[in-house]
DNA sequence: GACTCGACGTATCGAGTCGATACATCGTGA
DNA sequence: TCACGATGTATCGACTCGATACGTCGAGTC
């Protein structure tokens, strides 16, 4: 699921590591942080398999031929830029032709490994690279997960109460409440997604094209 | 922290393995769970550092002195209690006066390693074991990681804005809901955990002991 | 009885991940 | 000038998970 969210990015804009590791955790709300231990592995094998290779943005020389870590290829001109200006030897990635294709089927598939706990924040976070009938399905796959997972707690803590002290009993409750609300907030989601679709059923050629329809500006 | 969970469980009862992942599991609120790939090889080491034994509860001969894997010393006398009765070669763990004594160290102890992420639900579901001092600087040490996680969030969201898409958007922000709603769990257990405090302090030998205090009756 | 099936029970392996760390360059300010 | 912190690439050891293997037991089924 890394690497989704790796191929997610890299599709927006080329990045390298120390970048790409900002916005990743930042892409999924700065909570499930990923580390470099994780971030350059996966780089690698993703390179290894064709689907991301090295850019050169610098404009000189790049004698190099297809060797990373082009040495200080810094053009100088950029005074103050903050990001996207080489400062030093950078390794800038970017989607082959082949990496595009790939994120193209994966961002496209709504299965199980979709809306499962680990890879449902990425694939999210990737809602604006996909289209509206595969946002909705995931959706829906993720509540039911989430509502199969609830019965089965609230089944075991049926059979097993009064064994409970007051402290377990109080955290059970809470997990429980969380998840509960994260339903209702998936639900919200689905509400909103399915008009977007009815909507676009219905002028399907009219002004707005999918991807970034209007805010809803409920929720006071 | 999973070795403290074990302590804990020990606690109260000798256990098998695969009894102690079923109660591991429950304790936590049914999420985040323990594999046995994780949870034998800390028994082992446990075992190694002399804080928890194996038992034997069979009473008949119990020849092999410290041999483990006690093999089918079933009393044959239990018709149908579910548990505790022993079925076949289990492995029953019980702490050690060691074990028992690092417990009560770990369980009065306080510092970060109590609240981070990892840890402090593990922690939250010993309460029941901890004094009312420790119970309350764990809470609010946790409340002050979360706050400051919030704060560091906020601050990097604002000086990142603009360039987000809606669904990262709507992500980051239930992100910080859930975060918010955790904080304000935290003010309610504080409270009553203070209650609990000063109530002790004003008489303190009047009937109530400290650990089973009364529920609130309030969440309505 | 002989059969299967699912729960119970111990145990290990490979793959993935984290946190800490090393090393190097650059800008900034005392 | 020199320390310090941000930027940047990279690796290592330790830990954890999910899957799986292997085995026992009780209950049903014909």
């Amino acid at each position: 699921m890394l690497e989704t969210a790796i191929l997610g990015l890299l599709n927006e804009s080329p990045l390298h590591g120390y970048e790409l590791r900002k916005r990743l955790n930042l892409l999924l709300g700065s909570f499930r942080a990923f580390s470099y231990g994780t971030l350059y592995p996966a780089l690698k094998a993703l390179e290894a398999r064709g689907l991301i290779e090295t850019a050169d943005p610098a404009p000189t020389a790049t004698t190099g031929r297809s060797g990373a870590r082009s040495a200080t290829g810094r053009p100088s001109s950029g005074g103050k830029a903050p990001l996207a200006t080489g400062r030093r030897g950078r390794i800038v990635y970017q989607l082959t032709a082949e990496g595009k294709e790939h994120l193209q089927t994966v961002l496209s598939s709504s299965g199980p490994a979709a809306w499962e706990d680990e890879s449902f924040d990425v694939r999210f976070a990737l809602f604006a690279q996909t289209d509206a009938e595969t946002r909705l399905r995931i959706l829906e796959g993720r509540r039911t997960r989430l509502t199969e997972r609830l019965e089965a707690v609230r089944e075991s803590a049926a059979r097993t109460r009064e064994r409970l002290d007051e402290y377990t009993l109080e955290l059970q409750r809470h997990g429980l409440e969380q998840v509960e609300r994260e339903v209702r907030w998936l639900d919200g989601l689905i509400t909103t997604e399915r008009d977007r679709v009815r909507g676009r059923e219905r002028d399907h050629t009219a002004g707005a094209s999918d991807a970034p329809a209007q805010r809803s500006k409920e929720r006071g």
